[in-house]
DNA sequence: TGACAGTTCAT
DNA sequence: TGAACTGTC
């Protein structure tokens, strides 16, 4: 045991002991107290669900375990206050130092610069690493400096960034204890009495831990990861890397995934390979769009709760509470999204392809607001992860610039060849023939044919509509009345008829855009006649609330000892699942953290500390700075009046530049505190989509400044 | 080789 | 839908 002078490690969610820089570096500086504090109502209506839960006790037990064989523990503290408590250990141990790792949603972004700035005005020395990503965000940026705003454009660069990522550390072979006499453990409580029934599930079929997420990513790359590219479609996970739990709870490196990879496709690439290398660009892919989720979430903090795109926020959503409920609960009548949210209920996972389908369907078809479904996805995936999942459902909803276009059910298909007008079958004739219909032609539900082809996995999940023939599985409802009868299947009794024909739902989103371009419209003359400043902002930018039901279903059983702040889906099917605290006073919360984040952005990192370390430390001199807006490329015409405002009166600002390795480290002066986003112009449109140009006056990400204003 | 139709797939 | 790709003449 040493003494004072020793170094805390704060974990969070960067539970592995092999490529942890800041547990490397705190093993290097001498003795180690490595602490997690868990103060989940710091995630305000991000309380973790169930299944996330389960997965941390877990992974924490892990991580314990291959600390105590290394010579140390982790202590575990339980907390309302991290800041509060990190200070705590750190001046119950005697330690000088605090070291740990980035993290990129907009909490941790306020909390980590609070952690930095306390812990420093106590004399403590802190530094932090990056350990979730290839690249930080502030260090990949276009031509003009500026952030990228598409992910092809963002993912271009950073497989062509002048240097390489980080090659992933090896474990310590020994930790060094610092003195945690004074600092006794909490005992966590992951989970009630309740859950553990529905958690013993789990453990079946997932195994946390940092040395099992290894094991995982070995197996992936040596075996699934050559047939990617062929079988990554289909609707079984059995296929995919798995890998995502692991990663949320950073258990298993990026960069090692990324090298590991990386050497399997130049090994295909000599061998000729194609699939192989393919299947190699694919996984990359997928590891790309986490990366670019923490890009997005760094650079607007809003992402999890505000589209992107500025007129989106004019979308007239429906609020209907029946529509969701069904969702939830399977019973929309579109079996293959009924399959999906099943088996997500009952297993916490779904494929990245079921994903798509269970979202689009509640965007599109059902039109219900997309935080809502982010929302119920947050409380109940195995791997809930803000950042990816408010980029996935940006991207489903089309608020992003280069998401789903929005104005896409028309004729006849859905986008993503989600429904599409097909011929009749020569079966489908032949049993109608006697019918005396003239349809030649039906919609069908035809990803459900492309990703489940043989209808198995509708069959698994919906036991119901086991025995209706494939030909009609997906889309039961233009079965005959004879093949359901012989099915056993009595549609509206024991399975729903579609909830939403897709003719109403294609002319109501026909509708509904017309009035969300009306409504912009308007706003923008209004902003340009600067008669009535952001008409329409009041509404806009407030997040529409989570539904009444779940606010309200408050669990009155009282043998249960749910965690602070949770609440029940008491009208699912499968019991005991909780989901996060509502917030009431949402507007208030929101606008609270966004002038905190704000605030954090607008001030230079406090990173005090004289760097000795050659290589990566180098690269946290600029930990998150502010934003990059003295490099902005200039105002554009087709940009809103009130941006080009903006841009005028923005405070110029200074930066000065680090050599690192050939690469350049922005360091930011206080200067830069104010933020202007917005999109480059067409000169600088590389993956601009064709919806941009057709909307040149929507080319613009919502600016988050106005929003802290008027939200 | 090149024009053209059919196909596939979107981050 | 439309860009990129495939296959045919």
């Amino acid at each position: 045991m040493s003494g004072g002078g020793c170094s805390v490690v704060w974990f969070r969610r960067d539970l592995r002991v092999e490529d942890n820089p800041a547990l490397a570096a705190a093993v290097r500086a001498g003795g180690v107290v490595c602490v997690f504090i868990w103060a989940p109502e710091e995630e305000g209506p991000y309380y973790p669900g169930r299944v996330s839960r389960w997965w941390l006790k877990h992974s924490l037990a892990h991580l314990d375990c291959s600390l105590k064989s290394l010579g140390t523990s982790l202590i575990t503290k339980r907390s309302t206050d991290s800041v509060s408590s990190l200070l705590e250990v750190v001046v119950s141990t005697g330690a000088t130092q605090l070291f740990f790792n980035h993290l990129y949603d907009p909490i941790s972004l306020v909390r980590d610069h609070r952690a930095k700035e306390v812990l420093t005005a106590q004399g403590i020395a802190v530094r932090s690493f990056n350990a979730d990503l290839l690249y930080e965000p502030w260090d990949v940026n276009d031509v003009h400096d500026c952030p990228f705003t598409t992910f092809d454009a963002f993912w271009g660069r950073c497989l062509s960034m002048p240097y390489d990522p980080d090659a992933p550390l090896l474990p310590p072979k020994r930790i060094i204890s610092g003195d945690v006499s004074r600092c006794p453990s909490d005992t966590l409580v992951f989970e009630d009495e309740s859950e553990k029934g529905s958690n013993a599930l789990l453990a079946r079929a997932w195994s946390p831990g940092w040395s099992n997420a290894d094991k995982a990513l070995t197996t992936f790359i040596n075996g699934p990861l050559l047939d990617y590219s062929y079988n990554r479609r289909k609707a079984d996970g059995a296929t995919t890397s798995l890998l995502s739990p692991h990663l949320h709870f950073g258990e298993v490196s990026v960069r090692k995934a990324f090298h590991l990879a990386r050497m399997k496709q130049v090994l295909w690439a000599n061998e000729s390979n194609k699939a192989g290398e393919e299947s190699v660009n694919l996984f990359l892919k997928s590891i790309g769009l986490r990366e670019y989720s923490r890009y997005i979430s760094f650079n607007h903090p809003y992402s999890h709760e505000r589209p992107l795109l500025g007129h989106l926020k004019f979308f007239p959503w429906v609020i209907n509470q029946n529509y969701f409920k069904a969702w939830r609960q399977g019973r929309t009548g579109y079996p293959l999204v009924d399959a999906g949210m099943r088996e997500l209920w009952a297993t916490g996972w779904l494929h990245d392809r079921i994903r798509v389908v269970v979202s689009s369907f509640f965007v599109k078809v059902l039109q219900l607001p997309w935080r809502w479904g982010m929302k119920y996805f947050w409380d109940t995936l195995l791997d809930a992860d803000l950042e990816s999942d408010a980029l996935g459902w940006q991207y489903i909803s089309g608020t992003i610039p280069d998401g789903r276009e929005f104005d896409r059910i028309d004729n006849p298909q859905f986008r993503g060849n989600s429904f599409a007008l097909v011929p009749l079958s020569h079966d489908e004739r032949k049993s109608l023939k006697e019918s005396t219909s003239v349809v030649t032609t039906r919609f069908i539900w035809f990803e459900g044919y492309k990703c489940d082809p043989n209808g198995e996995y509708v069959r698994k999940w919906l036991p119901e509509l086991a025995r209706l023939p494939t030909e009609w599985i997906h889309h039961p409802w233009n079965a005959p009345e004879s093949v359901l009868q012989a099915a056993g299947i009595e549609l509206g009794s024991n399975y729903p008829l579609p909830i939403v024909g897709i003719d109403a739902a294609k002319t109501r989103l026909q509708e509904a855009l017309s009035e969300m371009w009306q409504h912009e419209a308007a706003s923008r003359a209004a902003v340009e006649n600067g008669t009535e400043e952001g008409l329409g902002d009041s509404s806009e930018s407030v997040p529409i609330a989570f539904p009444q039901d779940i606010q309200m279903e408050e669990n009155n059983e009282p043998a249960r000892n749910n965690p602070p702040g949770t609440r029940r889906y008491e009208d699912q099917m499968v019991p005991s699942i909780t989901t996060s605290l509502v917030r009431a006073e949402e507007e208030e919360t929101s606008l609270e953290l966004q002038n905190l984040t704000e605030e954090t952005r607008a001030e230079v990192p406090t990173d005090l500390i004289v760097n000795q370390e050659p290589r990566r430390d180098m690269l946290n001199q600029g930990v998150f700075q502010t934003t990059r807006n003295n490099a902005l490329p200039p105002p554009n015409a087709a940009i809103g009046m009130q941006h080009a405002v903006e841009d005028s009166t923005a405070e110029s600002s200074s930066s000065t530049r680090r050599e690192r390795d050939g690469g350049v480290v922005p360091v930011w002066s206080p200067s830069s505190s104010s933020y202007s986003e917005q999109f480059g112009s067409e000169d600088n449109s590389i993956g601009t989509s064709s919806y941009l140009q057709r909307h040149p006056q929507s080319h613009q990400i919502m600016n988050w400044r106005r929003l802290s204003q008027t939200g």
